[in-house]
DNA sequence: CTGAAAGCGCTTACAG
DNA sequence: CTGAAAGCGCTTACAG
């Protein structure tokens, strides 16, 4: 009586049910995790004794033995953000799948909180983790080093990455909406991208747009040049600024959150999109296709990287995970909607 | 060495750094739980020797023991939404602060599904759990009950239910919207709401809208209710309709996101907001204040929510849980922006 | 196919 | 303030 009561108020055990059923606890262990090892006849009285006493296993105990725990862990910038919840939700569900539980956390971009929920996640023994992006303080890679659980890096693919990754090349998709823009005739070009430190995503898309830019000698000018924060009301403010003093004919926009706000930016201020001013964005999110006008830009497949992550990292527990390191680049889609037009020669 | 074989590859536990540290398991468990009760330079030694290991806690073996687990369960309908996402984000930080551990998973509005999830959360002695609304599978609740752990209903605040909850009042929320046009002069108004089905929040919110019609006895006619998934497109589309068939003067939404649909469905159509149509949305969500024009909505403020809930669940652990019932409502703020005018007399 | 027994890594009375 | 020992709920060789 006194020694139950520290314990969890009574909620019946593998012992219990043993009792029941008339077996020994190791069977109904058993039952649980090999269950075509047990007798058929065994198994219903089994069944039915954990059934008549709402018996729920209890995981914790199971991972001290199991070498896995059953939980893979994500760790994002932030889950409040249009394209991450897309790719956490599918990581989510794609673990399901697989009977494995997400454990997820998100570090504000600031590398340095990564490195307490990476210990905190590996002290809840996660059998594999999902980072966003190459760009991570050394103590967190060491302790995940120094565990041996599978690491991978998602979202950005980048063939001399020194960890496994799944994602889209953004290096590209910077190229392909910068191009679109050039060959409709646009010279006075902005580019307003998110802040590249300990970025890799936006480091890449924005490299890639000025390559195209030197590839055809063209060089954009200092003023043409923007940082600006991941939100709509900052975009639109910045926005309008560009746009009534440096007056581009388009603008190529780090990702559609910022395209968003440049649309309204120049709603705002009565000019046309696209024929007063052409917008691209990257990424594609919910409500770019059908805002008006639709948003030329370029889709990330984030369900498909949560999924793919999700797959790689239980494949690599079942596997024992094989040392050789191996990317994959997730295929994006250049979406020609309304938001941009040939350059008006007056 | 064939023992360890089986066992977390030579990652050091706490014998070992209690070895190297010359004190015993016992101390060393001591300095991570209840610091105070070890002598200084005894914690230094431990300290010492755990970062010269690179030793890493077991959470799962000490739960056996601690009652409490450390992680606390989030049921939502779907993470990849923009008002949930930011209700998880605040209550998964707040967590952190509370040194707690969030679990999360999505059931997409299949409460059947939820009832898997609860169990799955339960198996991993979860400390306490906050399910959104109040509809909710009776095997799932009663599994909960059982385990005798805090469960709470976050979202809708309703001073009947049978959960503790926070939320905001839905009803009122569908009351304030509806009014405003109202007393705007219009009577040509549509109602665009989420489907009512297992979503007490949608639910109140319409009987909200439809209060204030019975209140001034007015009807709003059966071609004026309307059913819309939460998708922009959808609403885009079924705006077309509306606004080509019904020709309403306004339209309340009952979400921001469908009013979004239902602003580019004005803009594709070429119609003025607010000079040709009224809209109102609920909620509030990232990028309503800034697009053209702002939305007028009503703010319902999902960070209080999440963290507020955070911070109930972990009191009711601390506190024994005490069985007396408490609800708690947030409040809304009525946001006045440019999609609503008064009726244009022609 | 099933049981008895040892053990997973840690915590907690119980002594000292 | 610290240690030796029992035990948390389950799993897994080892026998049968």
């Amino acid at each position: 009586m006194a020694k139950r009561s520290r314990s969890r108020k009574g909620a019946p055990g593998i012992i219990e049910v043993a009792a029941r059923a008339g077996v020994s606890p190791a069977t109904v262990s058993r039952f649980f995790n090999t269950p075509d090892v047990v007798k058929s006849p065994t198994r219903k009285r089994i069944e039915q004794a954990a059934s008549d006493l709402g018996y729920i296993r209890d995981r914790m105990a199971g991972s001290m033995h199991n070498r896995f725990s059953g939980t893979i862990g994500l760790i994002v910038p932030t889950i409040d953000n249009a394209i991450f919840s897309e790719l956490i939700e599918a990581f989510s569900s794609q673990l399901l799948v697989h009977d494995r539980t997400m454990l997820i956390a998100a570090h504000g971009y600031d590398l340095k909180r990564e490195v307490g929920i990476v210990r905190s996640l590996l002290e809840r023994r996660i059998d594999g983790i999902a980072l966003v992006g190459q760009d991570h303080d050394t103590i967190a890679m060491n302790m995940l080093a120094q565990r041996n659980i599978p690491v991978i890096s998602i979202w950005n693919y980048d063939q001399d990455s020194y960890l496994p990754c799944i994602g889209a090349d953004n290096f590209a998709a910077g190229r392909t909406v910068t191009k679109h823009l050039l060959d409709l005739g646009h010279r006075n070009i902005s580019l307003v991208f998110a802040d590249t430190v300990g970025n890799d995503r936006a480091r890449e898309r924005l490299r890639g747009a000025l390559s195209v830019f030197e590839e055809m000698q063209l060089q954009p000018s200092g003023q043409n040049l923007h940082t600006c924060p991941y939100d709509v009301g900052e975009a639109k403010k910045l926005g309008i600024d560009i746009l009534t003093s440096v007056k581009p004919s388009a603008i190529v926009c780090g990702n559609d959150i910022i395209s968003h706000g440049a649309i309204y930016a120049c709603q705002a201020l009565g000019m046309r999109v696209p024929e007063d001013v052409s917008i691209v964005g990257i990424g594609d999110f919910r409500g770019s296709a059908h805002m008006e006008p639709g948003l030329t830009t370029i889709r990330l497949p984030a369900k498909r990287i949560g999924s793919l992550a999700a797959d790689k990292l239980v494949a690599m527990n079942e596997s024992g995970m094989p040392s050789k390191v191996t990317h994959q680049k997730v295929e994006m889609n250049f979406m020609d909607r309304g938001s941009t037009a040939a350059l008006q020669t007056p």
